[in-house]
DNA sequence: TTCACCTTATGATCGAAATCATATCTGATG
DNA sequence: CATCAGATATGATTTCGATCATAAGGTGAA
């Protein structure tokens, strides 16, 4: 049920939430309970700035893990609400740090887990700073980014879906791609 | 000289390296030798995709570190060759992990460091999805990311330099940001 | 089997940002 | 102090992608 490497956390270290839609997680200034672990639905994470405007800084869709930063700190730095109803697993502070402290396998695993999570964001950065759409869909497809459906790729990548589907059936009639049938394309192999 | 955590390792763990535009750093498949901070200059971290098009993951910039993720595998993923010529230094692997199992501290602070880079591209991510150059240029500048000048700015936040200006200008006329000097703008406090 | 809904897909239009151009200001360098 | 390079700033033009619209294909439920 959890990535590693929560899967090896003793029962106690965590539970499960169901919260609804518009429902508030956590508040800045709440103190620290511990990080998240999203199964589905989907969170918001705002920040009040100064000026008083509302800033998102996150959204956390399903399988993804969010506010790892409030490990290390005593309150939360952002209110996180429930944009859409969601199921989601809270791993509690105290035995995480416990866990990291007495067990380095566990400590080099989280740590490998978020080196890995900044090499994605970097790729995807990276990505985004492509500006022809054509170029980007072409370089994301290469990267492996297109797994689920091509409106949720289209979105990963900065792109409406109108254009990243004519982007898709571009590179198809320019033969940089081929088409393996509906929703699925794959990039050539000269 | 070292970012936090890495400015309490011994000298033995690091070296400074000087090279030239051009140069490589490191190739795909080579052993892992560590992680490298940038003091200068900009290297270009590329991948070699099947179908024989080269990917570039990420740009690293002064004061950036890069390669994190190479501390827990064996051989590095991409190329890393020098975009400019470059200081930076080599955080070599077996120090680093000999650290990182026998002080905790380290480990957390290293942790930490981790988390918060995620924190922070996740931020810029989010920032990129909003679609007007004006509210992307507000909510960056409340986000406090414009520290250094509007050009890297820009770049940053994925506009044209010409199209950040304009945006600044417009947002002073209509009175959400105050200009405090040239190339200096502050939200303003209502 | 029919209906409803969503994804895929493409056409038409419009607008916003990229691009090209130009000018001013600033700081660095000799 | 003079010169030059680069950052700031704005104007003019163009282009590309967002948006709106529509249709076909696929899937699941009644």
């Amino acid at each position: 049920m959890l990535p590693a490497p929560f899967d090896i956390l003793p029962e106690t270290a965590y539970r499960v939430l169901n919260l609804d839609a518009g429902e508030t997680l956590f508040r800045q200034g709440d103190p620290t309970r511990g990080i998240f672990y999203l199964i589905t639905g989907r969170v918001r994470l705002v920040r009040f700035a100064r000026s008083g405007e509302t800033v998102v800084i996150h959204r956390a869709g399903p399988l993804e893990t969010f506010a790892e930063a409030s490990l290390f700190v005593d309150v939360y730095h952002c209110d996180a609400i429930l944009e859409q109803a969601a199921q989601l697993v809270e791993l509690r502070r105290e035995p995480l740090l416990r866990q990291f402290y007495s067990d380095p396998l566990f400590a080099m695993a989280l740590t490998s887990r978020f080196a890995t999570q900044v090499q994605t964001y970097r790729r995807r950065l990276e990505l985004l700073a492509v500006r022809s759409a054509q170029e980007r869909v072409f370089a994301a497809l290469s990267e492996g980014f297109l797994t689920g459906d091509i409106k949720t790729f289209a979105t990963e990548i900065g792109l409406s879906h109108e254009a990243t589907y004519r982007a898709l059936s571009h590179l198809v009639r320019r033969g940089r791609l081929v088409k393996t049938g509906r929703g699925k394309y794959r990039v050539k192999t000269t």
